[in-house]
DNA sequence: CTGTTAGCGCCTTCAG
DNA sequence: CTGAAGGCGCTAACAG
């Protein structure tokens, strides 16, 4: 191929890496030079500097961002994201907000996926501390706030993203999930609707248990209360939601609306009741003899507009959730020291009608 | 100086990091020792091993992995990954599949997003070969060669996924494109369609112009070829498909099949087809006089089993695909300067019918 | 089994 | 403007 190499780097060993002493002696400075030529070269002769620049180039060295991070009161430029699920459409936004912030500030994220599992997360992030990140973002998975403690945390800043702890004090930002059910289920009961079933996953999850909470609010504020054997929790995916619904349209008195507080439960909720309609001869249109089933869920979708189900959303915008949790960690690092009251942001929804 | 206080460990600074040297005060024992219960503690006696681990635990103590990874020899523990956008739901999954994988040999993830620009994604990967990464997966956006020589990437081992650079022979991992296009195209050909639109992307990127190829490909097996004024490139979002689409349905002679090369393309033509049926009010389902047009998408989605429109899709796993690339990037580890043949792995598609 | 020494690559500090 | 010395946190290699 190309090699019409003008210098020839003789690195210590043939597979070591290039340090600032190879080019030192290729450019024939001190490494010191060369440290500060890659530091902007502020203080050197700007002959010198290009000559150091071009063998910098021609060798291909890349200073080394680990042992630079090693001297005291260097920054490690790195910051930790821990998330219970990077396959997820719903992350995957999140983590584009948290990466666009974070690349703005000139940091690098280190991503890890926890699976849901607090065992591992607390392993990832003692790992990323071991990397010395400046700061942690995460989704937790674990329920325990002492797992959280700033000093198992080595007293790095962090940030709870989408979900807290219950008992954690500390900078987070969640979905305004208990205005979004709230204002969701509202609309369903100001619509007629009173039998209004609910799908959604672990209670024991925090969003989980703040959808149902403006489920329930809503109901209450009308003077009614959710209707015990129309709650189904606990669907983790798709088939298990498409399950339960299923089960439910079988009763004798049916569900004429349902709030599905996530994604799966959604999609789970469209498939039962295409299927139904189906299994029953049921024109895939609402008609006065057979009304289609009312259907609200939380978090929008790609493709949400093509549902074969007229469906609102409670909808946001993950990426923005992400961008402003990187946000208030940027915060936490410019107010060192300074009075620590935590923050909690909730971002606002929007009700989309998708038909 | 200080009278031996037992417990209360005294680092140098009250801000500073805890070090070996700290833990090593408390417990009363040399760094090394600390070092040894560090790296699994073979040859420390249980009893202090089990002391030394303890104090460990209290002072919340975390293992400088940079410093570490300074020593000659030593692995970083990082592998880089460059994606053009790490939001869309397509790379979250094959993060996924990375993420796995990596995890499995013990080692983090850094994630940059190139936002398909190759300025940035030279940038990115300086970066992390200023990290000491072991490896690098990426994305390409950029088109250039010359930009992933082994000098410029430091002679690191890296997979190129889901896109290849043009000219540049290396490890990498594609979806079988050129198959799974022939192979849709062919039974359109073999249900008796030949007059098949293509809807695709720039063929400027290595997928769209596999894509293509392979619907050419099965055109000229049975003596057949593309019919130009059918061909629409260039689609890279839902609207700009779906009025290419339009355009052709509202041809003299309109295409009786289309073949659309991703899943904005594929989602374009849904909604042109739905909506050109209603505005000729044809039904919604296809009959004698006015047969549905044929839909086959490269690339499944999430809702495609319920598409309004009946719909074949050559279908793949993008968390395989991610799983691979990283198992390639660790069969380099373990094959060191070993044969550098470089492998390119297709990965298999199939065609599933949603209808 | 435990401790001491030295040096990884870089940059702050201080001399020249 | 340039260079030399020293040390960041850690652990191989070598004592003891």
């Amino acid at each position: 191929m190309d090699s019409p190499s003008p210098v020839a780097p003789k690195p210590r060993r043939p597979d070591a890496v290039l340090t600032v002493k190879d080019v030192a002696a290729v450019a024939k400075v001190s490494p010191m030079t060369v440290s500060r030529v890659l530091s902007g070269g502020l203080n050197v002769r700007p002959a010198l500097r290009e000559h150091v620049e071009k063998v910098i180039d021609e060798l291909g060295y890349h200073r080394n961002e680990n042992a630079r991070s090693l001297r005291p009161g260097q920054r490690s430029g790195l910051i930790g994201v821990t998330i219970t699920n990077i396959g997820n459409p719903y992350y995957a936004g999140m983590l584009r907000g948290i990466e666009e912030v974070a690349s703005a500030h000139n940091r690098r994220i280190l991503v890890g996926n926890t699976n849901e599992n607090a065992e591992l997360e607390k392993q990832l992030v003692s790992d990323f501390l071991g990397r010395k990140v400046e700061g942690l973002i995460i989704v937790p998975a674990g329920r325990d706030a002492r797992d959280f403690s700033a000093s198992r945390l080595g007293n790095v800043p962090f940030v709870l993203a989408s979900r807290i702890v219950p008992g954690l004090d500390v900078d987070a930002v969640l979905v305004d999930d208990i205005h979004g059910a709230f204002d969701a289920t509202a609309r369903m009961l100001s619509e007629g609707h009173t039998r209004i079933a609910f799908l959604g996953n672990r209670v024991s999850v925090s969003t989980g248990q703040r959808r149902y909470e403006g489920f329930r609010l809503a109901h209450e504020r009308v003077g009614l209360a959710p209707i015990e054997e129309l709650v189904r929790l606990g669907q983790q995916d798709v088939t298990s939601a498409e399950q339960a619904l299923t089960e439910l349209l079988d009763l004798e008195a049916p569900p004429t609306a349902v709030f599905s507080a996530n994604n799966q439960n959604t999609l789970g909720a469209i498939r039962a009741i295409v299927k139904s309609r189906r299994r029953r001869s049921e024109p895939s249109i609402g008609t006065a003899d057979a009304p289609m089933i009312r259907l609200f869920g939380f978090d929008s979708f790609e493709f949400a507009d093509m549902s074969p189900v007229p469906l609102s959303v409670v909808d946001h915008d993950a990426r923005e959730l992400g961008r402003i949790a990187a946000e208030m960690l940027f915060d936490q690092f410019n107010s060192e020291g300074e009075a620590v009251t935590s923050r909690l942001v909730e971002l606002p929804v929007r009700l989309l009608d998708m038909y």
